[in-house]
DNA sequence: ATAAAGTCTATACTTGGTATAGAGTCAACG
DNA sequence: CGTTGACTCTATACCAAGTATAGACTTTAT
């Protein structure tokens, strides 16, 4: 298989595949003769994998942590719980800092109406403050 | 006054400061004999305005907007209640996405609890699916 | 044989800063 | 007058997580 051919069966793009390739997230992969890559169906697997936390909003470097335990299958899963609680509660307080910032938004939305000039505005006057 | 008390005076960083300078949000500063920015009450009160507009999660770009917007007095200022009314619907449109991305994770981390091993951890295989 | 499509590497760009290196400036102290 | 220390200058590189090119090479199809 040729990136190519994983990009559309991955929907990532191909620069995507090689980017996460150099942040080390695709491990030993083969070339062709013509030094284009090779994928199997593992990278595939890998590849959505990928997708799947990236989906989750989790960083690479959280990506690369919990790849990097799938090949210690004996140790304890702790610190994958931990990482996704991590995660979670930083998804939370992000959750919490934007309904403050949308209260603020609607208070200063609501100085001002479409018709009036940029010195009479509202929002422009309570920015300045 | 220097860029120092600039800084003290605003909390912005010394490199925040020539950095929006750089971005055109600060203009026409003057320079010392020896080549050292000299700011006045005015800059102050700029970067003061900068700050609440970032506080407030707008990009560079809408601060630029918005401030040269200031310098057209007599122009309408629905423009500007347009910016912040989209610049709200993104950040509810955020929220939105963070509450669904907050109800996946949590869903995930109910699947596994501390004591498993990787090759049992309900999180791991249920981001393998 | 040649044209089109695919792939390669390397580099630059995005956002909003932060963090250096190496050089120059200024004030105070002896 | 010299020198130390604090401050500032420019230029450059770095972060995340890709995206977008240029120019060269390989493969495929006609």
């Amino acid at each position: 298989m040729k990136i190519g051919d994983v990009a559309k069966t991955t929907g990532c793009s191909i620069q995507t595949i090689r980017f996460y390739e150099k942040k080390g997230l695709l491990p030993e992969l083969k070339r062709s003769s013509g030094n284009y890559r090779v994928y199997d169906k593992g990278t595939i697997e890998q590849l959505l994998f990928i997708k799947q936390c990236r989906s989750l909003d989790m960083s690479i470097t959280e990506v690369k942590t919990l790849m990097d335990s799938r090949s210690k299958p004996d140790q304890s899963c702790s610190n994958i719980n931990t990482l996704i609680a991590k995660h979670l509660s930083d998804v939370i307080i992000r959750i919490e800092e934007l309904n403050e910032l949308k209260s603020s938004l609607e208070n200063m939305a609501s100085k001002c109406d479409q018709d009036k000039t940029i010195r009479d505005c509202g929002i422009l006057n309570y920015l300045h403050t």
